[in-house]
DNA sequence: TTATTCTTTATTGTCGACAATTACATGACG
DNA sequence: CGTCATGTAATTGTCGACAATAAAGAATAA
């Protein structure tokens, strides 16, 4: 009953494949992680369909492991909201609802102007100016291929990224890099969101870069917050154009529960 | 390859044991769900001390079942943060450092200023009229055992668990009560926290309900921040008071790195 | 034809056993 | 005496098989 200590858990993040660089090959030493990886950039991407049904078997034989270790991914899908599961029943992809997308933005307002208060007060230098070297690729990007939205979008998350890391509070880092943002790519792939406001958000991120940089903790918040509102207004604005596929969708929906 | 609907998915929610009542024995049907109960429970009540290494044969023999379902909960449990594992190495109940337990106050500040302010925008009226049979319990027992600081902490978390649930954000729901409370319980345990501030937080639970119910969301948001930063600061005091110990869990921690 | 019941089938849940990796202890060597 | 190497023991990772549950389909009766 006593405790040999292990030899980590004093600086215990070494040992993660989490918080840090994101879609880095993770080079993971066991099945189970690997398939978990796997699956997680095959839902992401879309390969697998939202609301796909994922049998045990077909997904074992996919891969080439066992059901075992496939089992435990799936638990880590399921924690990370990813799939959902039923006892005796099954599992499925996640397929994003439109109100479960704008709670997803009020989560992310909540947290990223956290992010960005928190990275005002703590972001070093260097951090500062890795942060700009992103700005700077974003937008050397986006005068390249004006219309290729996808790295756009990516760049987006980038610098997203960046501001959470340079909170220097790694539980932030792992809530947003590990299980939002991870959604906010499957909304991007199943609402086939290609509706970027690109220059508005060049600007945005140039003043909340400013603030940061002048440790203006507040207006780093505040700027942050109405980033994240102002995306999440652009979307609900988006969606409400596109209405009649999305009703359909509901259709759909309400036919499945009768 | 076709997808016949399952019949829930449309309110999925009904399906899932979390996000409304705590503590109310979880009714499970799978192995595998009901030792994750237990475990997450017999963490959060240190029962199962912090720091322990937990090896999968002792524990399953310990429940009584295989070592399948129990890797299973085991991971759910890793994604909840409770445990922490190392491939090939073994697993361990986390042991919360004070700078985490200081992350984790600034993720309550931001997550449950912004679930104050959804409540104050959302709350129907009978809930509201719940939160206020929460007060006055809250009150009563303050006011029969002055010094039981158990019953007090726990009334507190019912409080915050009912703004939450006054938000009407599922995705918030879960991360709090799902995710966030139950390290909030497990640091109440592992640092035997009875420093509470009983009246202080007595009348801010009032005034954030007045917000609240005023259905003045700025207001709210705003006392409910101030709410959690004080509590915040409260720790930190307590904890500079206790440095001592603090010390040499500190100590222990560098020899076990060298 | 429609609704109901029973059978069949496929998937999930669980278990025990084997392989791989790591930690620990013992001993040899500088 | 300290350090390194080796062997042993224990734990973790993985696999295949069996049992339990639920979905799908066939057969029967109204």
């Amino acid at each position: 009953m006593t405790l040999p200590p292990l030899p980590h858990n004093a600086d215990s993040h070494d040992a993660w494949q989490s918080a840090t660089g994101h879609d880095d090959a993770p080079e993971v030493r066991t099945l189970a992680e690997r398939v978990f990886h796997q699956l997680q950039s095959a839902i992401v991407r879309g390969e697998l369909a939202p609301g796909a049904k994922i049998t045990e078997p077909g997904l074992a034989k996919t891969y080439g492991i066992s059901r075992g270790p496939l089992r435990e991914a799936m638990r880590r899908l399921e924690a990370h909201r990813l799939i959902e599961r039923i006892p005796h029943v099954g599992a499925r992809v996640v397929k994003l609802s439109m109100r479960e997308l704008l709670e997803l933005f009020d989560l992310r307002e909540a947290l990223e102007s956290m992010a960005a208060r928190l990275a005002a007060r703590h972001m070093t230098a260097p951090e500062i100016v890795g942060l700009r070297d992103v700005l700077a690729v974003h937008e050397r990007q986006e005068d390249l291929q004006r219309d290729e939205a996808y790295f756009q979008r990516e760049g987006d998350l980038d610098f997203h990224y960046c501001i959470v890391q340079g909170s220097h509070n790694r539980m932030l880092m792992t809530m947003l890099c590990d299980d939002l943002y991870y959604l906010v790519r499957l909304y991007r792939t199943q609402f086939s969101a290609s509706g970027a406001r690109p220059q508005r958000a060049f600007v945005e991120h140039h003043r909340i870069v400013d603030a940061i940089e002048a440790g203006d903790e507040e207006l780093a918040e505040l700027l942050m917050r109405r980033h994240v509102s102002a995306s999440r207004e652009n979307v609900a604005k988006h969606y409400a154009e596109t209405l009649d596929e999305q009703a359909s969708h509901t259709r759909f929906e309400e036919h499945t529960t009768s």
